[in-house]
DNA sequence: GAAGATTAAA
């Protein structure tokens, strides 16, 4: 009968299930936890909890069952909640039961509880239990407690590998490198994961070099080590390490193409995302996933490439994620807000059946960026009526929203309400929200009064925008005072006597305009003008804004012309014929 | 029955 049951269908299950019923055998201690597991495993979860609540009186293996079936999807809460049933209808926990319990412990961080089973543990006589005690020493790793999780290794009996890895991760968790290898060249025995955990404990922490040597000296090595070392050139941006990494690698699956995906996305290399992208479709023998499709919409996002995040929305839909995965909505979202194309953005939203914090800060942020203010000061107040907490980044979000529509008494509400509501300490970006917003009403006495009692201290922006803000108003305290912290923060750059200096201009005080000018031809730097510039088989050519000092203005003018034309026809095109393979 | 990965928002 197992053996049926692990190949089984969801149908076949139901007629086993129906046969158990009517034969009564489903309180037979032999089938009952099978049947259990079986349901855990192939139907949703509670219909599972239907079918051990229907066992009246549930073995231990029924209960283990069961407490699997919820810890696998992740319900540490109701591993709990049905342990304490298990306790008061006097069943004995065995050694199956310790470990998943335990876990349930770890997962939800309940360190004290977890103390009080291992204690149980001790006096039930689990003691040398070696699953007990790996889980043990996961429980205090996670918890900092290094020394207890060092006691309970020493003290086991039987460690075998498991234990030596979790040992070993748990000095990772906490960050003493030397120690954890320490018991890396100590441990009598090392597999595939207690290796590619050492190489991963070195990249966690930034030691790239010492991550590559030890992969080098890997007696074997299988995908995952080969993708980890990929993974922590692209997290440091190392592009051509990436590149090499993935063109040796003996064997790809689906985290090696994200991983040089997030390693052209880390380095800005955006086209290049989207081309490897391509390459993974019509090449890859791999199926992409929901961090594929996110890591790409997010640099269709970038890119402001439209057509393409549309193509990406539909690959996802053809593989399935359209229903079910929030991440890949919620990338949409930020893809189609990013594009411009705010009422896809607001449809993808409203198809969303549980949304996630994600998905409110998202929208919201991105109506608020394209003038939706209205819109996203609606949704936040939405948001808040169905029980969502919002955070800093929602924050950011209604107050650039506040900011854009100019509403002085809202936004600084909002901010007041970020704390005293929300417990949320207000960051830089809040503050330069609301210097701005102050700014742009001309209340720069009040802007002043904000920055010197916000709890962070301003940055260069902050003090920019006051200065900008003092020359439309022709402030010239308030911009004196800027310059003065500008000054400190970055000396360097000579843009800031500039606009003071034009400040003195526009109020006719040209004496204190020169003097600016000589304070600033004292720094020994130079204001350059802002230039754009584009590499042709010439060298360098440089553009000035609205500049025509070009030898071949007029030629570029007209050509710049007929591309758009040209870039018009194309997107006619494109709507009509999408590209093969990327279905 | 215990140990190994990636993703989206400012």
């Amino acid at each position: 009968m197992s053996a049926l049951i692990v190949q089984m269908t969801y149908k076949k299950l139901l007629q086993i299930q129906a046969q158990t019923l009517i034969h009564g055998l489903e309180q037979n201690d032999y089938v009952g936890p099978r049947i259990v597991a079986a349901c855990c495993r192939i139907t949703r979860i509670d219909y599972a909890r239907r079918v051990f609540d229907a066992i009246s009186q549930p073995n231990v293996s029924v209960w283990n069952a069961m407490f699997n079936g919820y810890a696998q999807k992740d319900l540490y809460r109701e591993v709990l909640l049905l342990f304490k049933r298990m306790r008061s209808n006097d069943v004995m926990p065995n050694c199956f039961t310790l470990p998943v319990v335990l876990k349930a412990y770890v997962m939800i961080n309940d360190l004290r509880q977890g103390e009080e089973l291992q204690c149980f543990s001790i006096k039930t006589g689990f003691r040398s239990n070696s699953y007990l005690g790996t889980k043990l020493i996961e429980m205090y790793s996670c918890a900092g407690l290094i020394a207890s999780a060092n006691k309970v290794f020493s003290e086991m009996v039987e460690k075998n590998v498991v234990t030596w890895t979790s040992m070993i991760n748990g000095y990772i968790l906490n960050k003493d490198l030397v120690s954890a290898r320490r018991f890396f060249d100590l441990s009598p025995e090392r597999d595939i994961v207690l290796w590619n955990t050492m190489v991963s404990g070195y990249i966690e922490t930034g030691n790239m070099m010492e991550a590559r040597s030890l992969f080098d000296l890997m007696p074997c090595k299988d995908v995952m080590s080969w993708n980890t070392v990929l993974e922590g050139y692209a997290n440091i941006g190392d592009i051509e390490a990436c590149e090499r990494v993935f063109v040796e690698m003996p064997e790809r699956n689906v985290f090696s193409w994200n991983g040089m995906i997030k390693g052209y996305a880390q380095s800005a290399r955006l086209s290049q995302v989207l081309d490897c992208f391509k390459r993974m479709v019509v090449e890859g023998n791999v199926v992409a996933n929901d961090a594929t499709l996110t890591s790409v919409l997010s640099a269709c996002a970038k890119l402001g490439a439209l057509e393409f995040g549309k193509r990406v929305h539909k690959h996802g839909e053809n593989l399935g994620y359209d229903n079910v995965n929030v991440n890949f909505k919620n990338a949409l979202i930020d893809m189609y807000a990013k594009c411009g194309a705010i009422e896809t953005a607001m449809e993808v939203f409203r198809s969303i059946k549980r949304r996630d914090l994600i998905s409110w800060n998202t929208i919201i942020n991105g109506l608020a960026a394209h003038g939706h203010g209205t819109e996203a000061l609606d949704l936040f107040r939405e948001m808040k009526n169905s029980g969502i907490r919002p955070d800093k980044v929602t924050f950011v979000g209604v107050l650039c929203a506040c900011r854009h529509m100019g509403l002085v008494e809202d936004g600084l509400a909002y901010f007041n309400s970020m704390s005293t509501d929300f417990l949320i300490t207000p960051q830089i970006e809040h503050c330069g929200c609301v210097v701005d917003l102050l700014s742009r009403a001309g209340l720069l006495t009040q802007a002043v009064e904000f920055i010197n009692k916000m709890p962070v201290k301003a940055d260069a922006v902050i003090w920019t925008t006051l200065l900008g803000a003092s020359k439309v108003y022709k402030k010239v305290e308030v911009g004196e005072l800027a310059l003065e912290e500008l000054v400190k923060l970055e000396p360097r750059n000579p843009a800031n006597f500039v606009m003071l200096s034009n400040i003195y201009g526009d109020l006719g005080r040209f004496v204190d305009a020169a003097r600016l000018k000589v304070a600033m031809r004292d720094t020994g730097f130079k204001k350059e003008a802002g230039v754009s510039w584009i590499e042709t088989d010439d060298g360098l050519v440089k553009f000035y804004s609205s500049g025509e000092k070009h030898p071949q203005t007029e030629d570029l003018q007209r050509i710049l012309k007929e591309l758009k034309n040209f870039n018009f026809l194309l997107d006619e095109e494109e709507e009509e014929e999408p590209q093969e393979h990327f279905i």
